[in-house]
DNA sequence: GTTTTATGATAATTTAATGTTATGTATGCT
DNA sequence: AGCATACATAACATTAAATTATCATAAAAC
């Protein structure tokens, strides 16, 4: 009958101070109730579990292996039960996790800087998830994360943006491009090195400054796909291809000498929105990190 | 009015759902109830915890931090009890903790014997408490331990005893000794080096070996003493003294040709009793345990 | 061995809680 | 604006749980 019932904690508390006392009657005192309560308590718990928990030796008892399963299981319960009552009532800045959603670009620049506060206060916890936008976003909703960075502006009246800054945009081409990177057709002998995001950035920066390609731009001879951001511009330093990328993660590769940033008639930035729920109150340790987002992205424009 | 009770975990149950879906409504169906039920129980937990758990935010709602922390624990909480009923249900013999007390010698000869079973079912944990007689029958009184083995019968009823072997003592002189170690006086200017359990050990062995000594034996001149088993032997090997130990413990140590073992015109023997409570049912794992100490045990003193 | 005392089990009753029906209220959509 | 949907609230019904009173049993005392 109560097979599939859950364990009811105040049966449990009755068991555990059961166990401390050794005696039914000193249990009842103990927690304000009656010497047959506690048998009933007892009683209840053994039909959920369906053995009995003591085995009665003369005057007192001993805990069966289930009891002794059982005792552990309530002990522990009780502690993350306190645990818990701790947590909300005190909205530690210091402890617990935040959980983020970015670009990878985002992410290559923030991680390690937001990871400092982290080291300080040991009790944080960091989590980046990298995704492109509609998946940062759709994380977002889902309650995956709380806070994400993108690079568009939502119609989702349940999210707030903040304009936090802007991420400018490169057009990347090898070392030894022989082609003029101003003429599009140039480009598009080379090819196209393609990566998450990477249609959306280069829609962005090749719209206003090749005004050859009008609308009809969708498709990119394309020469070669990765969604790793580290290794993006592999194939652009082997001369395989052009891409678009943001500034910080073409900072960040290694080979500089193999690739050449092209200078543009028109800079293109990518506006960054740091994006959060609007009926969602965010735990205290998210003001920093807010602030601390907002004031990186703040630089990167003008660095 | 709530704040002192435990967490109801049915209510618990009911929020979870609510997570899940949404909806109060479908909630109240897929859990078998009415809508009203479900945002009373909501209300039950608001009142408990003492904080809003949601924030209606027209149709739907979102979590509050607290109610996120509250999820959280609810999953945990959820997890647990499936564990614990899993564990219940089946008494696996190569799963859980098996609890053992013991000499330190027995722990010396045992421990590394019985890990194997261990490195065999990654499931099982064994953890070996070594203490003294007194303190280890104690522990098994306690319930902090299981199973324990001692070198002397109890009078308390509530316990069960099997005899399983003896560990042969051994009387212990420094190699380069110049007296005669069949002369008590010779020892008894060379000094005892004590250890716990050490008083014990040595009447057992004196008594039947040296009849000069009568019955006021109880103070040995005491040259040493360490409740380290590794270490007791290095006093004798330095000269500074003679001790008593189970011949097990003396096997173990390193600097062999720095002592010397006195050939006994009685060799005494310990009695090991395997002992466990009379009233309680032990875990399907412990037989295995039981049988492998009993035939280790009596392999003892034969080889 | 019998009596006494202490302790837990059981039954019947009272009390409290939980769930349901019926109804009210707010939100979103056409 | 008005209809439809979804949750809140109140009054009532049902079920669970606690208490009192009583009984059964085991250790302790005589």
């Amino acid at each position: 009958m109560y097979a599939w019932a859950m364990l009811n904690s105040q049966w449990l508390k009755t068991f555990v101070k059961l166990t401390e006392t050794g005696h039914f009657t000193q249990t009842a005192n103990q927690l304000g109730m009656t010497q047959p309560g506690v048998s009933q308590h007892l009683k209840k718990l053994e039909q959920q579990i369906g053995a009995p928990l003591i085995t009665k030796i003369g005057k007192g008892f001993e805990l069966t292996r289930e009891g002794e399963l059982l005792l552990g299981f309530a002990l522990k319960a009780e502690r993350q039960e306190a645990d818990l009552r701790a947590a909300i009532q005190q909205d530690d800045p210091n402890i617990g996790e935040v959980r983020i959603a970015c670009s990878g670009s985002m992410a290559l620049y923030l991680y390690p800087k937001l990871l400092k506060q982290q080291s300080v206060h040991p009790g944080l916890l960091l989590k980046v998830e990298v995704a492109p936008n509609h998946r940062s976003l759709q994380l977002l909703q889902n309650n995956e994360v709380d806070l994400c960075i993108v690079t568009q502006q939502t119609v989702q009246s349940s999210l707030v943006q903040h304009h936090i800054g802007d991420e400018p945009l490169c057009l990347v081409v090898p070392a030894d491009f022989n082609g003029n990177p101003s003429v599009f057709a140039d480009l598009e002998s080379l090819g196209f090195i393609d990566h998450p995001d990477g249609q959306h950035y280069a829609e962005r920066l090749l719209t206003p400054n090749f005004p050859e390609i009008s609308a009809i731009s969708a498709d990119l001879r394309t020469t070669g796909y990765i969604n790793q951001l580290s290794q993006i511009l592999v194939p652009v330093a082997q001369g395989l291809g052009y891409t678009v990328l943001p500034e910080t993660a073409v900072r960040s590769f290694e080979a500089q000498a193999n690739i050449r940033i092209v200078e543009l008639k028109e800079p293109v930035s990518d506006p960054l929105y740091l994006t959060a729920k609007k009926h969602r109150t965010l735990a205290a340790r998210y003001d920093w990190f807010s602030k601390k987002i907002a004031e990186l992205c703040g630089q990167m424009s003008s660095s």
